[in-house]
DNA sequence: CGAGGGTTTGAAGTGCATCAAATAGTGTGG
DNA sequence: CCACACTATTTGATGCACTTCAAACCCTCG
């Protein structure tokens, strides 16, 4: 683990990463200076394990670069993929609201850059400045929307339709035709964060690349008709494309 | 449907359900009663429907007494439950983080006696009271945490399993020996929230029972030994029973 | 080149869904 | 109180989606 204690230059860095952060908009520049004095900059190689479920919570953490998995496991070693996320996210602060335990393990799963900020600082300033509460509100309705989703989709989509979904979500806004991704990390790993088994991926894949125009080359995912992708995939949401939307308004039936 | 515009008794008796909820605790009379004075009582029976997503949000809604499903619908008429609740619980209130539009739909499963509550007056008081903004944050994260259990077990779990967790949260608290209880609302509904169909259900009950110590005869279930169950169930679980309590502290294998 | 992880493919099994029909349960009007 | 209609639940038979186990393939990297 490399860690190095705030010298200035870093400093400024961190907290020019955190006023791009939304949980942080609105804080006075007396309190982003004080996060960041307390904070650490870590760099994390695949594999590194940040912390585990049920340790307690001294820290919470923000996304420079790379990508981290959130996940459970069983006694008998099953893993659940709560979540994989990247730039921008922030992950281990609901601890503070679950006795200071986190609620789930956090591995890197690809090199990683991170700022690790102390719990107790945010729970300082939850308690000072009457701005961060409500920017935390948004922050996890904005999540439980995303896990609502999440339910939805375990429960009536197949995979070839999570997939599809999935790859929507990586394309960048307002993509209509065609686009030319990476997938960001392991086939394996998505197949867990979708909740799938890597065979089960692979061939889903398969079926998604002969029912919609798509061309695979290993990482490299073309998708030649951004809208037919949408067309097949959202059919079967709740949600119509591009999902991250505000739902319409719609006209009662009852 | 039966409203009440509320009385000086009845404003009373809303004002100490408002209390006996943790949303509200720690704010002023002054606001409690000033929420009491723009609410209405409501009594709906089954199948009446609150609201449907995407629809702009006015109300939010405690629940005094009887079960309201909360579910998603996609076009081709599947629909994804999201939770059915009924006492001390909270829904709509989301909405003032989301657009103001539902992010769900709401329909009376049991006949229920609700308070609705206007969300300009909680976003008012969300600015105003300090308070306010800490206990929704407790209650979001709260429910993302039960949230984020939902995935792991549709994730993780048989059929089987799902139920005997459903039946173990459906015990009085500490119970050990044997429980007799009743089936809340419809075995369709109860599948449908555990995200399978009535005659899975049905057969992964009878499953169960041949599994664990369990009786049942139409709604009425008696559990022979919670503690049996319990080990039948929560082994595929990364929460140990009772799962609502905090995760214990583990010792790291890294 | 060879080792090892990630990925694909094949064959067989399991769990859940689906369709269809029987049964049990509930509320109604006579 | 019974017959009827209607709904909830169970049961059976069959099919599909996903998993499991096993083996092959591929790719990177020492």
């Amino acid at each position: 683990m490399m860690t190095s204690s705030p010298s200035n230059s870093t400093k400024a860095s961190v907290i020019s990463a955190l006023k791009a952060c939304s949980l942080f908009s609105g804080l006075p520049d007396a309190a982003l200076s004080h996060f960041a004095e307390k904070s650490h900059r870590l760099e994390a190689e695949k594999g590194k394990v940040l912390f585990i479920y049920g340790e307690e919570a001294q820290w919470f953490y923000l996304v420079c670069s790379g990508w981290v998995k959130l996940f459970r496991e069983t006694i008998d070693g099953t893993e659940a993929v709560i979540d994989v996320v990247s730039d921008g996210s922030l992950f281990g602060e609901s601890a503070i609201f679950l006795h200071d335990r986190y609620s789930y393990s956090a591995e890197v799963v690809e090199d990683t850059r991170l700022i690790a900020l102390p719990t107790s600082l945010l729970r300082y300033y939850l308690d000072k400045n009457p701005q961060l509460p409500m920017n935390m509100l948004s922050h996890a309705f904005a999540r439980q929307e995303s896990q609502t989703l999440e339910i939805e989709h375990l429960n009536t989509q197949k995979a070839s339709h999570r997939i599809g979904c999935f790859l929507l979500r990586l394309c960048p806004k307002g993509s209509q035709e065609a686009v030319t991704l990476n997938l960001p990390y392991d086939k394996t790993l998505i197949a867990a964060r979708l909740g799938m088994k890597p065979e089960t991926f692979s061939r889903a894949l398969a079926k998604l690349k002969s029912d919609t125009q798509l061309q695979i080359n290993g990482a490299s995912v073309t998708i030649a008709n951004v809208s037919q992708l949408a067309e097949y995939t959202c059919s079967q949401c709740s949600s119509s494309f591009p999902c991250e939307e505000a739902p319409q308004q719609i006209t009662s039936n009852y």
